[in-house]
DNA sequence: ACGCTGTCTTGACGTCTGTCGAATCAGACA
DNA sequence: TGTCTGATTCGACAGACGTCAAGACAGCGT
């Protein structure tokens, strides 16, 4: 983790900042890669990996997580564990209304990690 | 990390499968999950991530680990662990030749991770 | 007001991760 | 052969992570 914890907490990132060339096309410098390695962090667990799509995935855009919960082994404090990861990481919105908690994704940093890992068709070795 | 260590060490998702729509349009499974997210996870950290933008970025499409290494505050050890979690993701492949070790991202596996997290333009709430 | 249900927080646990120094391995060159 | 340089592996350590059980909190219905 490279020891400092970063500010994260819901990263500015969350704006329609055009962001990031793509990382094969310009080195990705220091401050960048702080504050957009979390976002991957939070993808790197098949749970959450799962999660991210099921609410990005889900019908109106958002997921309860009465609905979550039940798709695994895992018990509701985990699963609410992993989301509060998701939340920090800027990936999902989260929304009580009434006795439910619903999540949304995020589309922007998405659309911004995508960009960032994004390879121009045949740039496999472009010279 | 969700217990198992998964086979990794070069996950077979190098091949040119087209493998996965995009997280938002279906639900990702969990065999799928485990797969990619140690991809995800390997990315998850600042210095991996700069190096595999350095390597991907580099002019020849290859990158030494000479001219990795000066580039961060870390000792030798600790750049050639991060290179080698790169490389058990099946981000990076490396190849000695003669005295340097050089590194060469696998734009294949970049592609399938920019796939996964692609959002259709105004797929936000699609309904 | 009371209890019920759904969700989150807290505290604890074992494991994994990032980092280093020391030792080891792989080639190049005398 | 010996030695030098570059890269990896080994062993160790502090800190972070994933998980759970137990408790706390928020709304709803009675």
């Amino acid at each position: 983790m490279s020891k400092q914890r970063a500010p994260l907490a819901v990263i500015d990132l969350n704006a329609d900042t055009p962001c990031c060339p793509p990382l094969a096309q310009r080195r990705v410098p220091a401050e960048t890669a702080a504050v957009l390695a979390p976002a991957f962090k939070a993808l790197g667990d098949p749970v959450r990996l799962q999660l991210m799509s099921m609410i990005a995935s889900a019908e109106d855009g958002e997921a309860c997580v009465c609905d979550l919960t039940p798709a695994f082994d895992l018990t509701g404090p985990t699963i609410s564990h992993h989301l509060k990861t998701l939340r920090e990481a800027g990936l999902v919105d989260a929304e009580r209304r009434g006795t439910w908690v619903y999540y949304r994704a995020r589309p922007q940093i998405l659309r911004q990690l995508a960009a960032l890992l994004s390879i121009e068709p045949a740039a496999t070795a472009k010279a």
